[in-house]
DNA sequence: ACAAACTGAAACGGATCCGAAATAGATTGA
DNA sequence: TCAATCTATTTCGGATCCGTTTCAGTTTGT
């Protein structure tokens, strides 16, 4: 992608805050919204404990977020049945639209930025 | 700025994220980010009043907003000696070098877009 | 002068998050 | 087999945030 100054970065970061403060979706926490995005982003299959190492954090962490996002509909859990002592956290149609959304939503606070 | 595309700009999300989480500052929640970078982007004076309708939440939100940041040295207050009902919200050094640290980060996690 | 309007903050009860420690269940290995 | 280890979750006390309501101080307007 194109470089982009400092400037124009916190410009693009603010106006992003600022609509996803001003709209009536329950805002995620950052962590949240990390985990959310590594779920999405990042090449399965997604365990809390490889969560909890990848974002640095403990593993009731990962396990409250996802109980959180789960009755968004954002995430699913389905146990692993190869070994059930895991969780396998599997994606959802609802959180892939959250996530097309906030990326819309990014690029044309993007697009505004001259 | 160049134009960002949905895949790009939610890759930028992602890792811009994932560094804060990971650091070890206390994450500000959305609403306090989006009301620092309005402190800090948009021009003063800066009351209460007016970032509560700024960011469309209660007054009460701003309040406890700018104790905690307040705390952690982000911003000051000060009142308006021409109208002391009013509290002028004031830019600190601290609070610039947060957001030069931020935008440093956004810019370099960007650039890591390819 | 003084009631009405306005400012920001405080009080209140409820919800959510936190880290640390304890727990239940599944697997491993000697 | 069965203790040790690993999984995720639950529990606990404490901190923080929330919206609504109430409040104290200041200004305005008649």
């Amino acid at each position: 992608m194109a470089l982009l100054n400092q400037s124009d970065a916190l410009g693009l970061w603010y106006r992003a805050m600022l609509a996803q403060v001003r709209d009536d979706d329950p805002d995620l926490t950052t962590r949240q919204m990390a985990i959310l995005l590594t779920i999405y982003l990042e090449t399965p299959p997604h365990t809390v404990r490889a969560l909890a190492e990848h974002l640095g954090v403990t593993k009731p962490v990962i396990t409250r977020a996802l109980d959180s996002m789960g009755q968004m509909g954002l995430v699913a859990r389905r146990r692993d049945e190869r070994d059930r002592r895991s969780v396998l956290i599997q994606r959802t149609v609802e959180g892939a639209e959250y996530l097309e959304r906030l990326s819309k939503l990014i690029v044309n606070q993007a697009k505004r930025n001259d």
